[in-house]
DNA sequence: CAGAACGCGGATATGCACTC
DNA sequence: GAGTGCATATCCGCGTTCTG
């Protein structure tokens, strides 16, 4: 009997509810639960002292055609016992992995329960109820263990945000600064949906967390965009991480949401590493970013491309994105621009210096913009920040506090670049990385 | 104290999935 | 297939804080 893996009906919220209110009444004449029961004793005998192999997976090896009183054996058909108009068969897999499945007669998608799925409609609980009664009912060492630890694993996360241990890691305090309560909030959030070994990647919990829901429920007097910002910081930091790899038992989870909006749409998933392994590494980015004046704000996937490659790129930025396409720049501004970058260069090769104030005075281009494009500017142009001399004072009358940008001194061997003046268009890499924008802003007529 | 840097939130772009 | 709603990422500029 193959089966089509991609016809797979997940087991949602509310299937699982209809199907536990069909067989509710007759589930005893259904099923063996003595069986379960004496089954599970047994898995837990066999468990005392070890703690590799996940529950989930020994679940999976109980004998559902015993467990089942309706089944006439393996790959046999049988009524449906949750749902009418199906019918339903148990197989085993090559691994000796049972699985019941349910299927509307010409029908194309099906049920594939597992034990733990059958758990779940019988003894009416959701996953996360059903593992909290497994570990209480059964106390099964690897699975209490593995939870005690991902939440000592938070508890030493949290201890590690203290404002004195943080100073041991003066970048990362740097770039964090504001944001800590933030990434405290997000390790309860994360500590609050721990959900049980089998909900894990291997090591450390999975869980899914919606930015709409973390605002909502834990910051609701800050925007969507910014909490959304320092999400990404941390994950570029390395301080959690976002996942692809999501464990089946979880999209119910997901789904959960998915059936309060009614709708069907992104989580996102995360993990949250233990910080003493990776708070080292989390420094040294952080450095990174504090050297190149780059705060959780301004943080884009361009920046993190430039700033740190594509592999932590790639990394961090797992979803598909939706981002919002550069605007298509007014006539105005990029004629301004064309005109600003005109002025800048007749001003340098004739007085061999650029008043700031002057520029702007040129300028259309609002307050933020214009001194966006004014370190553009100084860096296509290969200058640096400096003041006028007193001569230049006097000649073209400006102030002795004014902003001016002047080459940067030619002796390239003894050239010390300043930390406040570089930035991301300093790399090689990235002039070649946007090259469309660069040749765009040289095309001056 | 002026100017730079930062913090923040609103606006906007995009894609997906569902509805009608 | 147009319309709707949601989630996410990014752009943009205002107000505040920091700094030389």
């Amino acid at each position: 009997m193959s089966v089509n893996v991609e016809s797979i009906i997940r087991l949602t919220p509310s299937i699982r509810k209809k199907a536990t209110a069909n067989v509710w009444t007759r589930k005893d004449e259904a099923f063996d639960m003595d069986f379960l029961y004496s089954s599970l004793n047994q898995i837990i005998e066999r468990n005392e002292g070890s703690n590799d192999s996940p529950l989930f997976e020994q679940l999976r090896q109980i004998d559902l055609t015993q467990f089942s009183k309706e089944s006439p054996g393996l790959n046999r058909f049988f009524t449906c016992s949750f749902f009418a108009k199906r019918y339903a068969w148990i197989s085993q897999n090559e691994k000796g992995e049972y699985r019941y499945f349910s299927k509307i007669k010409d029908g194309y998608g099906f049920y594939a329960f597992d034990l733990f799925d059958l758990m779940c409609i019988l003894l009416n609980k959701t996953s996360r109820e059903l593992i909290r009664y497994l570990e209480e009912s059964y106390p099964y060492n690897g699975m209490s263990q593995w939870s005690m630890k991902e939440n000592e694993k938070i508890e030493e996360n949290l201890t590690m945000l203290s404002p004195q241990k943080l100073m041991d890691t003066p970048n990362l305090q740097r770039i964090m600064r504001g944001g800590v309560e933030v990434l405290q909030q997000f390790l309860q959030y994360g500590r609050k949906h721990i959900n049980g070994k089998h909900l894990s990647n291997g090591e450390h919990a999975v869980f899914f967390m919606s930015t709409q829901y973390f605002k909502e429920h834990y910051f609701p007097l800050k925007s969507l965009s910014t909490l959304n910002q320092w999400v990404n910081l941390f994950a570029v930091l390395g301080l959690i991480e976002k996942t692809s790899q999501v464990p089946v038992e979880l999209q119910v989870e997901a789904e959960k949401q998915q059936a309060l909006k009614k709708k069907h749409n992104h989580v996102s998933f995360y993990i949250i590493p233990a910080f003493k392994k990776v708070f080292h590494q989390a420094e040294i980015r952080a450095k990174e970013l504090v050297e190149q004046r780059i705060s959780y704000h301004q943080l884009t996937k361009k920046m993190v491309l430039s700033v740190f490659g594509k592999a932590v790129h790639d990394h961090v930025y797992i979803q598909k994105t939706h981002g919002r396409k550069s605007k298509q720049s007014p006539k105005t501004s990029r004629f301004s621009m064309e005109w600003l970058d005109m002025y800048f260069t007749i001003q340098l090769s004739e007085r061999g210096v650029v008043s700031k104030r002057d520029l702007e005075g040129e300028s259309t281009l609002s307050k933020t913009a214009f001194s966006r494009y004014w370190t553009e500017l100084l860096v296509r142009h290969h200058c640096e920040v400096d003041t006028p001399t007193e001569k230049e004072r006097t000649r073209f009358g400006w102030n002795y506090r004014q902003v001016v940008a002047r080459p940067i001194s030619v002796q390239v061997e003894s050239t010390v670049w300043k930390d406040e003046t570089r930035l991301p268009w300093d790399d090689e890499s990235f002039g070649r990385l946007f090259a469309d924008d660069s040749t765009e802003c040289m095309q001056v007529s």
